[in-house]
DNA sequence: ATAGATATAGAACAAACGTTCGTTTCCGTC
DNA sequence: GACGGAAACGAACGTTTGTTCTATATCTAT
């Protein structure tokens, strides 16, 4: 009743497991043999454990978005009533945006919770859609409360669309990593270039919103664009 | 030798079923019988005309992306030499992302050739990606070349995120779709929402550069963000 | 009319799949 | 020391998988 997190070795690395393996090779590609060979146990664990091999997808699902999900956190650090003046907001939301693409991008944490996230949301499988909503919305939210109250001219559908081309930018840098590596022709990510995508896509996004250019630019960048 | 179209009805709507169905649940979730079923064949059709499950999933992508490329027609018919000023670029550079845009999701044609190629992004099978790659590279370097030519303070690395972000947020308006409809509160895509969706995308994009407004502006805006 | 290539059909294959089962091991309680 | 439940194990289940094979139809050029 209580949720006791009993936290067996065995249950926390098949999920891991299969977190990896479901992120790289999606579900259909990957098999309950591969998930439980990874993580060192036996074929019944998956079924022992999380019932079925659709629940344990749904679980390693549940498991990234709340893992990755320092958005929330981010977000409540924002106190609304601090934000004096735009110059205030576009701060904010320039931090907020940077900060939502090392959380997604970071190479120091694992990587397969974005690619999950991303495959999850490809995928349309109800059930992780559900979950997905069920997580995102409170988030969701609380960032358009934000951009209607803090940003002029702003609607309810410009907030709404502000959220998709954010995200969008952000999932595209890390879902088409290989095809972006390979049109840019480098070798791989490598932090430099990570830095300055982040710097990109948040100067861009609080300028979309007729908001002051931040002060607290990215140190590398050559004063890119400007109008 | 000639490489004959002999195009039999069999391989081509094999090839159809394949490609959505691929789209929908992707190279693992989709069987071989599956696809026959759909087709109306028999289940030797796929090696007969394809070899394999494999090269059918890559012919299936070569010929969804082969058919999306009319962006490679869209960018043909930008004369570089027919631009006068920042004011013509900022034009043909939205009617390049509006078209773009409806070239991905556009309710008319088939949903699938955006989709699957979504997944072949995502999946990174190196066969697959290679061709995305190869395909994309003449649109990709024509596109840098007239960002170049036309965008003040243009430099190559800008140039390459503003592919890449543009690229972001269509494909996720496709990908997404599911979660943003979810998130938006409302039932589905309409036309409504996606020619204000496309039109958002293209004019922030073109603000992102730095270029003037352009004019021909979708009709129904509220003229949402103003600076 | 006939040989030869092209295409479809259906049966059969071994391998891999997710799941189930009965048993064994481990540990705290009586 | 015996009991009971949770956890892990390994073998086996019945399907489904992609692929292959042979036989049969359909056409084309000789």
């Amino acid at each position: 009743m209580v949720e006791t997190t009993v936290a067996t070795d065995t249950r926390q690395s098949v999920l891991i497991a299969a977190g990896e393996l479901f992120a790289e090779k999606g579900l259909g590609g990957t098999s309950v043999r591969e998930i439980v060979a990874k993580a060192g146990a036996t074929l019944s664990a998956v079924n022992y454990h999380f019932g079925s091999k659709q629940q344990l997808y749904l679980e390693a699902i549940r498991h990234a978005l709340h893992a990755r999900i320092g958005l929330a956190d981010a977000l409540a650090s924002v106190r609304p009533d601090q934000i004096a003046n735009q110059r205030d907001a576009a701060e904010a939301l320039y931090r907020l945006v940077r900060e939502f693409f090392f959380n997604y991008i970071a190479p120091e944490r694992p990587g397969w919770y974005g690619r999950l996230i991303n495959r999850a949301v490809i995928d349309d499988h109800p059930e992780a859609v559900e979950t997905i909503v069920e997580v995102l919305r409170p988030a969701d939210e609380v960032l358009r409360e934000l951009l209607l109250k803090h940003v002029p001219n702003m609607t309810r559908e410009s907030a709404d669309f502000w959220n998709c081309c954010v995200s969008g930018q952000i999932h595209y840098f890390l879902m088409a990593q290989r095809v972006i590596v390979q049109l840019t022709g480098r070798e791989a990510y490598d932090r430099a270039f990570l830095e300055a995508a982040a710097d990109y896509v948040a100067v861009q996004s609080v300028r979309a919103l007729g908001l002051p250019e931040p002060d607290s630019r990215g140190s590398h960048e050559g004063r890119e664009v400007e109008r």
